[in-house]
DNA sequence: GGCTTGACGCTTA
DNA sequence: GTAAGCGCCAAGC
């Protein structure tokens, strides 16, 4: 049910992200692009990162579980976060190949599956 | 009120 | 397969 006047974006919509962030399953990933989607508007990727960037370290949003659509992590591998985002999905049986990618066709996590 | 920034995606070369 | 360009929209200044 989902109303043509119902815009995605707009004021709580960082409340959204979270919220569809917490159902990826742990061992899974998700992508900016797919998170979007989910919300209704593919092309507010962007923002989806953005949400993200402002959560705090001791949300219980699993941030680690979103990267980009290319399956690697859209930061750094140097920064801090970005090895923390590695860990943390390393410790939840994600493995990275060489190039630091995921294998998104096994991984993808899609919301209507929750 | 307007301009700039930004954890990206898609299309084209 | 990789590289570059365009688009898209909220938040911050």
């Amino acid at each position: 049910m989902l109303d043509t006047e119902n815009k995605v974006v707009g004021p709580g919509w960082q409340e959204r992200v979270y919220g569809v962030v917490r159902r990826v399953q742990s061992g899974s990933v998700t992508t900016y692009g797919d998170v979007a989607s989910v919300l209704g508007s593919p092309r507010v990727a962007r923002h989806v990162g953005w949400a993200l960037a402002a959560l705090p370290e001791d949300s219980d949003v699993p941030w680690h579980r979103v990267i980009n659509a290319k399956g690697t992590i859209s930061f750094r591998g140097d920064t801090p976060r970005g090895m923390l985002q590695r860990a943390l999905l390393e410790a939840e049986g994600v493995l990275f190949d060489e190039r630091s990618r995921v294998d998104l066709k096994r991984l993808r996590w899609r919301y209507e599956l929750s």
